[in-house]
DNA sequence: ACTGCTTCTTATCTTTTGTTAACGTCTCTT
DNA sequence: AAGAGACGTTAACAAAAGATAAGAAGCAGT
């Protein structure tokens, strides 16, 4: 039986594909929903699982040795994720990751996921793609921590991401930024009282 | 005539290729040496290079608004070098990158390498291996940031990178961690007489 | 509607960082 | 050999951030 919303889904990611292509996509893919506070990916699992968020909200979270969960990134619609310990270095994840809303995935084994890409030539321009998209988006984060103050860091956050400061609860995104809530608070504060 | 030190470094580069894939890659990239203080690349530039750096030491920095200028990164041998705002942003690079040894580099145009690599089935694993590098290595990065202050993020930039200390002056080094030269100076000090 | 929990804010205090400037040391140049 | 720069350190002060705790506001569940 055909699943015309993978079949949709995966049509939007990898455009340009023949018909054997997109069928080895959607037979090895499944689609998946996640409720709020569920995981998709536990702390220690070695399952090698890629995500595409289709819709929803995700933080991904480590727990440091004082036992506080620190949220390292959040990833809504179009993201792709997947935990790097696992997918990069091949050990166990030491990430949570968890959704914050009611979240819909298409998910798929790395490995199956990497040898249909090589298998069909089209889909090496979407995995350049996918890559390259990765790496802009840590590069910009990368730059953003070193030419930044945390003030400067959240104006700028925010107004690049202007929807999810009414979807995420500002810890997380103090966490994201590299500082504690508290000091967020202030920002938040000092920033009010300069308009 | 065969350039056997660029056939050596190629073959270092992508294993398992064959004889076409070899020649392709020779025909098109071009060996380049650098005086310290001398530019690979140069803030406004458009060219697409990518360099990988069979010896010597690169430190990429951005010139703010101030006038300063803000070390980026810092590249040495083995690592793939290459302006983000150029390959990944399709824009004039903000970055310059400056050879701070006499630095030996092999170059080439970036979209002939993609092209290469996608009419070169074989060389798709240099190209993935490549990618999930450099996605490791920024990866590890912003965890640094999350995860540590100044002073962690010190301590395990140089048990990670050992050598560098002897070889890049520390206000560098203090860029590329996030913070001051004066407080690096300070973080210095207090680990010194903790010991 | 009430209770309990989470989130955000505010306050206080300590620690760290940024900023600016001065000083010693070292290197390179002339 | 003298001078100029670059680099690292130190000092002094202001500003910001971390840590901890307490209170207010909002939300969820019963």
């Amino acid at each position: 039986m055909i699943d015309f919303e993978k079949l949709k889904t995966i049509y939007q990611i990898g455009k340009d594909l023949e018909a054997q292509d997109i069928y080895s996509l959607i037979k090895s893919a499944k689609n998946k929903t996640y409720a709020p506070s569920e995981y998709l990916i536990e702390e220690g699992t070695k399952r090698r699982d890629i995500f595409y968020l289709k819709k929803g909200l995700i933080r991904s979270f480590i727990v440091n040795e004082k036992g506080d969960e620190i949220t390292m990134g959040l990833k809504w619609e179009n993201h792709v994720v997947a935990s790097p310990d696992i997918i990069l270095h091949g050990q166990a994840s030491r990430f949570y990751f968890q959704a914050l809303e009611h979240t819909d995935v298409l998910l798929m084994d790395y490995d199956l996921l990497q040898n249909i890409i090589s298998k069909n030539p089209k889909l090496e321009k979407s995995r350049k793609y996918i890559f390259q998209r990765m790496l802009k988006e840590a590069q910009e984060r990368i730059e953003s921590f070193v030419l930044y103050s945390p003030e400067e860091r959240y104006i700028r956050y925010i107004e690049s991401n202007p929807e999810l400061i009414n979807r995420v609860p500002n810890k997380y995104i103090a966490n994201v930024l590299g500082i504690t809530p508290v000091s967020l608070s202030r920002i938040r504060k000092r920033l009010a009282t300069k308009k």
